[in-house]
DNA sequence: TAGTGGTCTAGACCACTGA
DNA sequence: CAGTGGTCTAGACCACTAG
């Protein structure tokens, strides 16, 4: 009788905490600021650290925060856009080009690969690893997967791996002619080899875009680039992208 | 002196976790299935349920599972493809649309919305609010913000809000000449409206895509676009998508 | 070495689903 | 109603960073 219908939906806890933590970086934090530490902010609101943590994630995961072991945790800067080329229709490695080739080998892909390269299923392709810096940070992994036919004239005299041998790969791809290119972008998480290449945790959320050039009526090369969720847009169409969701909570109404 | 240098980088145990039960995923799982509880899991692997979530939040993240409260873990089929149309360069709402117009409000958009649409910060503007749905399921949810003076002719007759009100603005669009479109992609969470006509809980990981629409030398509709990050693969260019990352591990070396 | 975030435990209770 | 996943607690220890 005397009980009334509030909170008949009770929000989580680190639900709530997410969104009081929010506001309080629009109206009191700057980027950069570091925040008190896990165990202190957990006494202040009264709840476990865990439960904290919970909050801190959802915020990491929207790009607001960064948290960094035996450092702390800090406001994050705005994300930055990143272009993808999906009308400039060039190959990899082309002038202008913002990745940088870090290795090559030629190994056995994944079988997913393979089948989309409709090569055999144990056939050694060339694989060019390349990184993708912005202002100094490192924002992109990238596997680059080229079938030795595409690309029969690596002379001898190239280094058999190493960066040498990626520009020479990438060198041969620019003769031929593209016909179109398909991309595809998902939610994943780093494997150990990206995430150490991109400064992260092993398990942090990534976007995938997955990129099939098409050249002489077949797929002459596959890319996967892994883009660090937290810090990236990645933007497409006209011009550099749109500037929304920095600021106060988004949601009207 | 006895002890080996063996597990000198000492992988966490959640880590191990999601790759020994994401190759039993792959080996002894079909789409579908129900995997054992969560307690009975946790103990057949020896960690606490804890850390058995940890696994099973990252596999969720990958696409890999579906979990439902009160119901139980099931294999996530494959990702959807789902066509974001970057180089068609149509008005929402055009003929083909994949897009169901679900309701229409004029009110104060968020900051930075207005900001964008370079509208007053208190100007009210058409909001419509539209659903996806692939194979029955709801994949996005969007709103699409449109100032009122891009459609001055909406009449009288037409009522203030609902479904049929949405379709007059759409159809008020077309009216114009698109000059260009630029979108943006990145990782967020799910707001409470969102989640609930996403069929998910808030604070899912969504794919955000924002797309300012360009006519008559000014923004004249903006769409937030809110994809199921776990089931979604957004694809662009010439054809439907590239078919990779379904599969086993998709590591090679 | 002191302080940070990352991992892990062993419990408890709650909200939801379906028989 | 029993069983599921979702939330929360109060601890412990570890890995890393920097002074």
């Amino acid at each position: 009788m005397g009980t009334t219908q509030l909170e008949s939906v009770p929000e989580p806890k680190y639900w709530h905490l997410r969104t009081v933590l929010s506001e309080a970086l629009d109206s009191e934090f700057s980027v950069g600021e570091i925040l008190p530490n896990e165990r202190d902010l957990a006494a202040r609101f009264g709840v476990a650290r865990a439960t904290l943590r919970q909050a801190l994630e959802q915020l990491e995961l929207e790009g607001r925060l960064q948290r960094r072991r035996g450092v702390g945790t800090t406001v994050a800067p705005p994300r930055v856009g990143v272009a993808l080329g999906t009308e400039q229709h060039t190959w990899p490695g082309a002038a202008g080009d913002a990745w940088q080739p870090v290795d090559c080998t030629t190994e056995v892909p994944p079988a997913a690969v393979a089948s989309a390269l409709e090569t055999g299923a144990e056939e050694p392709v060339h694989t060019v690893r390349r990184s993708r810096r912005t202002h100094g940070q490192p924002v992109a992994a990238e596997l680059l997967y080229v079938p030795q036919p595409a690309v029969p004239d690596l002379s001898a005299i190239d280094a058999p791996s190493g960066p040498a041998r990626a520009r020479a790969v990438l060198r041969e791809l620019q003769r031929l002619e593209l016909e179109g290119q398909e991309s595809a972008v998902e939610l994943g998480s780093a494997r150990a080899d990206d995430a150490k290449q991109l400064d992260r945790l092993p398990g942090s959320p990534v976007l995938v875009v997955t990129t099939r050039f098409n050249a002489e009526g077949r797929t002459t090369a596959l890319s996967v680039a892994t883009y660090r969720a937290d810090t990236c847009r990645l933007t497409f169409g006209d011009s550099g992208g749109v500037e929304i969701h920095q600021g106060p909570e988004r949601q009207a109404s």
